[in-house]
RNA sequence: GGUCUGGUGGCCGAGUGGCUAGGCUCAGCUCUGCAAAAGCUGCUACAGCGGUUCGAAUCCGCUCCAGACCUCCA
């Protein structure tokens, strides 16, 4: 045996041995081990692009992108995979619903693709708002339609799915025979069987709870593809199937994606896989995010409580007592843990909002601060080090990491007030802290950066104001020294006067 | 009806057998011309009842309440 690790492996952190993810498969907490280290496949499902994404939609790519940060921040090698689902997407309760980007393009009078394309433009924009990383690829269910065709001849070869005038199902009730259909969301067969309601239009299938792998198209839908069975259109499910096999193999380690997709999306593609592949679990890590609710309800499109990110940042919209910005959003976000609930509100974004100022506040004092050669006895920073670690490898424990970083922050502040001193090291160790933790892995960043680093001429203007108001006050002046201060605050300009002078901040 | 989650202090939200979560708010103090910022201190927390245990917010049982999924939704 060749006791001398792969190279690539020896390019993963210390600490990636020590990560345990939530899988919602097993209900436990468990190590992360891939397949095939330091290699990771990560599949997650992304929207359904026929409108806006809404904040709950955020939440759940925000969770994914923290956990692919933080992997990649371990020195795993990952291809992450997030679909755009461009067609199959019905609306309505029954398989004969009409398809989302359909209706929408039938309604506007415009073409399906361009439907598409508008909103997955505006996807990709609130992607980038929120810094919300890139995938490494990110396939359409469109672009793989013969792919799609190709894994439903597998699944019928094996007998798992039969044809009814055109349209091909899957057979839940032959598959169930021999695999434990309902493993992931905790169903068992027969109590679906039982309170599945009949409905309409299913005569096709052999039992209610078959879903379609195959659509036949009829006059009115302007999505169609010709297969060996009709002109027509693919089941919703079956695009995650065939993208995460063709992408990351029939075996892969993450899968993620929300919580109300757990059933029936994600046990489908489950039975789908092991329709067309074999027994074998086609994902080890089944992670889920929680949703985001507004008075205690979730947050979704058809309750109408949902709302646009760009309400979000002007606050047009009644939930909203004023705008919010894309990092307040997201650090709130990440004061939960992703598996539970969060319930909007505004009293939680506003203590969001000072929070995060708080936070970036002393993230801002780090490159001004003075080292001292012998360094007082300085806080443990190691410890800080490894108390965040030991958060993020507990199931992506993103607000005990928050909180090792207020305890940076509490350091920080002490020693440029004087009351702390640190050597060179121990600042290099909070830097080190703040961009690994605050910025790489979480995903926060100053905001208006080119604002608050400000131009050169801003800074000149705000000095000689300064030493004019300081001045002022050398003289005593307290009334032009306090109107040019309210002066500036209603400019949106914070005056501090410290021990060493004056400093300023915008809002 | 079934499956699953959860009920933590003024608010949000971690913690899952003994060890400070954290943020925000509020009050007091330090600093300060005042203010802000920062620091320190404080602020009657673990839904209820019973059980296991030397010890339970944490485990078990029951009750109550809330939510999600079971039909499109991240």
């Amino acid at each position: 045996m060749d006791s001398t690790p792969p190279a690539a492996e020896r390019t993963l952190s210390p600490f990636a041995k020590d990560l345990h993810l939530g899988n919602s498969l097993t209900r436990e907490k468990e190590r992360f081990e891939p397949y095939n280290p330091p290699y990771v496949g990560m599949y997650v499902c992304g929207p359904t692009v026929y409108s806006n994404v809404h904040l709950g939609n955020v939440r759940t790519f925000l969770t994914f992108d923290v956990v692919y940060r933080y992997l990649l921040h371990l020195g795993y090698k990952v291809r992450y995979v997030r679909n755009i689902t461009d067609v199959g997407h019905l609306t309505g309760d029954t398989d004969d619903g009409e398809d989302k980007i359909g209706k929408k393009a039938r309604l506007e009078n415009i073409e399906p693709m361009e439907v598409v394309q508008r909103y997955t433009n505006d996807f990709h924009d609130v992607m980038r708002v929120f810094h919300i990383l890139p995938p490494s690829i990110e396939p359409t269910a469109t672009g793989h339609i013969v792919e799609q065709i190709s894994m439903i001849q597998k699944i019928m070869e094996n007998g798992y799915a039969y044809e009814a005038n055109g349209s091909v199902y899957f057979d839940v009730r032959k598959f169930a025979e021999g695999h434990n259909y309902g493993e992931l969301s905790g169903r068992r067969i027969d109590e679906l069987q039982n309170q599945t309601r009949a409905l309409d239009g299913q005569d096709e299938k052999r039992d209610p709870l078959d879903f379609a792998l195959w659509k036949k198209a009829d006059a009115s839908h302007l999505m169609h593809w010709p297969s060996p069975w009709s002109e027509g259109f693919p089941g919703w499910h079956l695009e995650c199937s065939v993208m995460s096999t063709k992408y990351l193999g029939r075996s892969f380690d993450i899968h993620g994606g929300g919580m109300d997709l757990k059933f029936p999306h994600h046990e489908c593609e489950i039975a789908q896989n092991m329709g067309a592949h074999g027994p074998e679990q086609p994902v080890r890590y089944w992670l889920h995010g929680n949703m985001l609710t507004v008075n205690g309800r979730k947050m979704s499109k058809s309750e109408g409580n949902g709302f646009t990110p760009e309400e979000l940042i002007t606050g047009n919209h009644k939930l909203l007592e004023k705008g919010y910005s894309p990092m307040t959003v997201r650090f709130f976000m990440l004061q939960g843990h992703y598996a539970g609930t969060l319930d909007f509100s505004n009293p939680a974004l506003q203590a969001a909002e000072k929070g995060l100022d708080r936070l970036m506040s002393a993230w801002g004092l780090l490159d001004g601060l003075a080292p001292v050669a012998e360094g007082e006895k300085a806080p443990d920073l190691s410890a800080l080090r490894a108390r965040a670690y030991a958060a993020m490898n507990d199931d992506f424990n993103t607000p005990v990491l928050i909180a090792v970083l207020y305890d940076a922050v509490k350091v920080v502040n002490s020693v440029a007030a004087g009351r702390m001193a640190l050597d060179a090291d121990g600042i290099e160790a909070l830097k080190a802290l703040f961009n690994e933790f605050a910025c790489d892995i979480l995903g926060l960043q100053p905001e208006n950066a080119s604002e608050a680093g400000g131009s050169d001429r801003t800074d000149g203007l705000m000095e000689v104001i300064c030493t004019l108001r300081g001045e002022a006050k050398a003289n005593k002046d307290w009334a032009t020294a306090d109107l040019i201060r309210d002066r500036l605050a209603e400019l949106g300009v914070q005056i501090k006067d410290g021990k060493d002078g004056t400093s300023w901040t915008f809002d």
